[in-house]
RNA sequence: GUGGGUGUAGCUCAAUUGGCAGAGCACUUGACUGUGGCUCAAGAUGUUGGGGGUUCAAGUCCCCUCACCCACCCCA
């Protein structure tokens, strides 16, 4: 065959796909209770909309992102993760606020494929915006937490961490990089670069040399301002209130720019190396760095081929291969033009039904039959065009009985398996 | 972008020091012309990922390339 898929992408079968509608449907149900609504936005945007806002800073931006011109010449770029767009949204149509918004749309990087990391993936994300309030951050956590707990994610753990605000978390970069500057002839050329460029992130280094070093380097914990303290103090408590365990973890950065105080994740240790199913923050000034007004905003995105990936121990999720409830056999070309009229007729009555169109003797449509796993199989052959009376097979147990096409669908005898 | 691993039938995998490309499962047909799953018999299937080289001879050795997997990086 001349053609393939393009690397990083997936074709998601029929098993899978239904495994996804699930989980879709679980979301959907449980963030509708909480008030979220749907919402979709477009799938690529002006370039400058990420780089404005997930950062100049960030990989996505500086090496990852699809980008191209149009025919107009716009400088565009494929969604690469969703809360700018929600928020572009929300100023763009004036949505009243607070606002509960969650999303489910494919996300684009063009990093290089491994386990659980694709070009096109999936995320579901939930967003509160218009509420700066700790509670915002507690609460959304907690549905997270619900959700995975539910969805049954295999050696599921939580990070937390607050990175301060405009006001604190300069002072400590300024610390920060004067601890690093110290040290710098001892710590790898990465992080020399990253000293200059976000030197927060130098906690992401693995460099066991390094990771020496930071250990006695100033800890963001210690110079929060006393805003950030509470509002940290307060999400934690709300945290505790609902007995969720969780990890204080104070090198968790996360890579995109408009993060301010909470930070979370939650990783799977199911997952190799990409063990980070769901990330958020709360992003108090990302409606600002946009051009717009003060909007406040937490939220979490969590990737839908990881959290399948990661269920797939002890997942609620089936898998099994779909069954057909009742397939018709015509035996003899005149019988086929009956079936299809009948089943149409069982359809409209509410019951699943299919029509066997290629021809054959009875034998091997039953062959034919089992192998399309279907559950139960309705005879029409002539002697039944002739009467009106048409025998119903169970393939499971292989018992028979006569009916009539209305007693048939009074019995609704094709739903049941 | 950098490493490591793997590419043989639809799927899972064999093939000795380089010597006729195979098996199981699945598939098709028949035994069984209106009663499947079991059994038996027969059948179809390949540019051995692609290109080049060495050789009388390459799935096997060498070079290049592509794809996938895993890891670094980063992230969902």
């Amino acid at each position: 065959m001349r053609f393939q898929r393009v690397k990083g992408t997936r074709d998601i079968l029929p098993l899978e796909a239904l495994a996804r509608r699930e989980l879709e449907q679980l979301v959907f149900s449980r963030l509708s209770r909480s008030g979220f609504q749907p919402i979709h936005t477009p799938t690529f945007e002006k370039f400058e909309l990420y780089q404005r806002s997930t950062g100049e800073s960030s990989d996505i931006v500086i090496k990852e992102m699809y980008r191209f011109q149009d025919m107009g010449g716009r400088d565009l770029a494929l969604r690469p993760e969703g809360t700018p767009s929600v928020m572009r949204a929300i100023l763009e149509n004036h949505i009243k606020l607070p606002v509960r918004l969650w999303y489910s749309m494919s996300m684009f990087r063009q990093d290089k494929p491994q386990k659980g990391r694709y070009r096109e993936h999936t995320q579901i994300g939930a967003e509160i915006v218009g509420e700066a309030e700790p509670e915002a951050d507690a609460e959304l956590i907690k549905l997270g937490f619900d959700l995975f707990s539910e969805i049954g994610i295999d050696g599921m753990y939580m990070e937390l961490n607050s990175i301060g605000c405009r006001e604190c978390r300069p002072t400590y970069q300024v610390k920060l990089v004067n601890f690093l500057k110290k040290h710098s002839s001892e710590m790898c050329e990465e992080c020399r670069v990253r000293m200059e460029r976000n030197p927060l992130r130098v906690f992401d280094c693995k460099v066991a040399s390094c990771q020496d070093i930071l250990k006695s380097a100033p800890s963001q914990r210690d110079h929060l301002c006393k805003e950030c303290k509470e509002h940290f103090d307060k999400v934690k408590k709300g945290i505790s209130a609902f007995n969720i365990p969780y990890q204080e973890n104070d090198r968790l950065v996360r890579g995109l720019d408009y993060y301010s105080r909470t930070v979370i994740e939650f990783k799977s240790t199911s997952l190799g190396a990409q063990d980070a199913v769901c990330g958020g923050g709360r992003y108090d000034y990302l409606a600002e760095e946009m051009g717009g007004p003060h909007i406040p905003g937490t939220g979490f995105a969590f990737g839908v081929e990881r959290a399948l990936l990661a269920s797939k121990g002890e997942g609620i999720f089936t898998y099994e291969q779909p069954t057909i409830a009742l397939l018709i056999l015509p035996l003899g070309s005149d019988a086929t033009s009956f079936a299809l009229d009948l089943v149409f007729k069982l359809r409209k009555a509410g019951l699943e039904a299919l029509v066997e169109f290629r021809s054959g003797g009875l034998s091997r449509m039953l062959k034919r039959a089992a192998s399309r796993n279907a559950r139960k199989v309705l005879i029409v052959g002539e002697d039944e065009m002739a009467s009106g009376v048409f025998i119903l097979r169970d393939m499971k147990s292989g018992e028979q009985r006569e009916l009539s096409f209305e007693e048939l669908i009074e019995s609704q005898d094709a739903d049941s398996s």
